[in-house]
DNA sequence: CAGACGTGGTT
DNA sequence: TAACCAAGTCT
């Protein structure tokens, strides 16, 4: 319930958090990922990008890929956003893909393609928000800047016994303040990237290796026996379901694929057509001037989002051409399954493609 | 401010 | 299986 001074008489600020934790990061840390050992600005901030929500082994394979494909912010800026889209599918939270192209093109056109070193400036770029952009300063630009990402915040709500939901407002501001105050004087590098290595490989969710751990003696969950208990979890509502029949229509060369809007959910990705707009596949296959030819039910697939779960029932659809093909209605696309690997394509459209194809 | 926004791994 | 959540940001 201290949470307005977690830093209080009982437990004294700690003169040598900082100084144990660069020592034991220096040590013990992370050094061989493939975003350190770099001052490149375009590689610290697409790692960061990345990284928000996601978890290393996922991003190392995207990261490698954006790099060979897009070796500078200039390229990057340069390509259509659906070829940033491309690369992106799979990784998930679209709207950071379409943010970092945004992203890259500020940064060519009005920082004459140098990213900007004051966190502040940083923060006022697309998807680059307040702990992103101390990272960035920090790892690119050796700036003196507070981070407070998931790791943090567990670190934190351990080490000086914060009670209460870590991500609640009033408690984050107070989470934030104790960053900053918290911040050495030197060796800002290895002392951020000690927070996110002591909390992504000692200080875990569950079963922390508190014995491995430099904070151990200060520690106030530890000595109170509540290591288990903090951080407390985000309350949940329950997941509302959502469900949704989808057509397949193939001539057998080629399938039939639907943009979706640039906003909301799987933005600006490929999908394949629903029952909400097209209310049968007679019609959606008249509607391309096609006609269906047979119809079989795919096995449902069950999917859960952050927001809610959904059913999706397929429809593998055989169609053939009728003779005067009129225009495609605007978002549905053809596109030969051969083109499908690189495709933006959300990872469970992927996954029922990939096993009809595979019939 | 609360809710939207993905996916895969762990327990 | 279901819950939980990981280098958060935007609206």
């Amino acid at each position: 319930m201290s949470v307005s001074s977690p830093v209080s008489s009982t437990i004294p600020a700690d003169p040598s958090f900082s100084r144990r934790l660069i020592d034991w990061q220096r040590r013990c840390g992370r050094h061989q990922l493939p975003w350190q050992s770099t001052r490149d600005a375009y590689r610290v901030w697409l790692s960061e990008i990345m990284l928000q929500q996601t978890q290393v082994s996922t991003v190392i394979p995207y990261f490698a890929r954006f790099i060979e494909r897009f070796p500078t912010v200039d390229a990057l800026a340069r390509v259509p956003v659906e070829s940033v889209l491309e690369n992106w599918s799979g990784l998930g939270y679209y709207a950071r893909a379409r943010n970092l192209h945004r992203c890259a093109q500020t940064v060519v056109e009005r920082y004459d393609g140098q990213f900007p070193q004051d966190p502040e400036v940083l923060a006022s770029l697309p998807g680059i928000g307040r702990s992103t952009a101390a990272a960035i300063a920090v790892f690119a630009f050796g700036v003196r800047a507070a981070i407070l990402d998931g790791n943090v915040k567990r670190v934190f709500a351990r080490h000086f016994g914060i009670a209460g939901f870590p991500g609640a407002p009033a408690i984050e501001r107070s989470l934030w303040a104790l960053a900053e105050s918290l911040l050495p004087g030197d060796g800002i590098e290895a002392y951020t990237q000690g927070l996110m290595d002591l909390g992504a490989t000692l200080c875990v969710r569950s079963t922390p290796d508190c014995a491995a751990c430099p904070l151990n003696a200060s520690c106030r969950a530890l000595a109170q026996g509540r290591v288990d208990e903090l951080p407390e979890a985000r309350p949940r509502k329950p997941l509302p379901e959502r469900e949704t029949t989808m057509w397949l229509l193939s001539d057998g060369e080629n399938v039939l694929l639907e943009q979706r809007p640039a906003t909301g959910i799987w933005g600006g990705l490929l999908s394949l057509p629903e029952q909400d707009g097209w209310n049968s596949a007679e019609a959606l296959a008249a509607r391309c001037g096609y006609r269906l030819v047979s119809q079989q039910a795919l096995p449902d697939l069950r999917h859960t989002f952050t927001h809610f779960r959904l059913l999706m029932h397929v429809s593998f659809c055989c169609v053939e051409a009728l003779p005067p093909s009129g225009r495609l209605p605007e978002p549905l696309l053809w596109r030969p399954w051969s083109a499908l690997a690189s495709a933006a394509l959300p990872a469970p459209i992927r996954k029922i493609l990939e096993a009809a194809a595979s019939r």
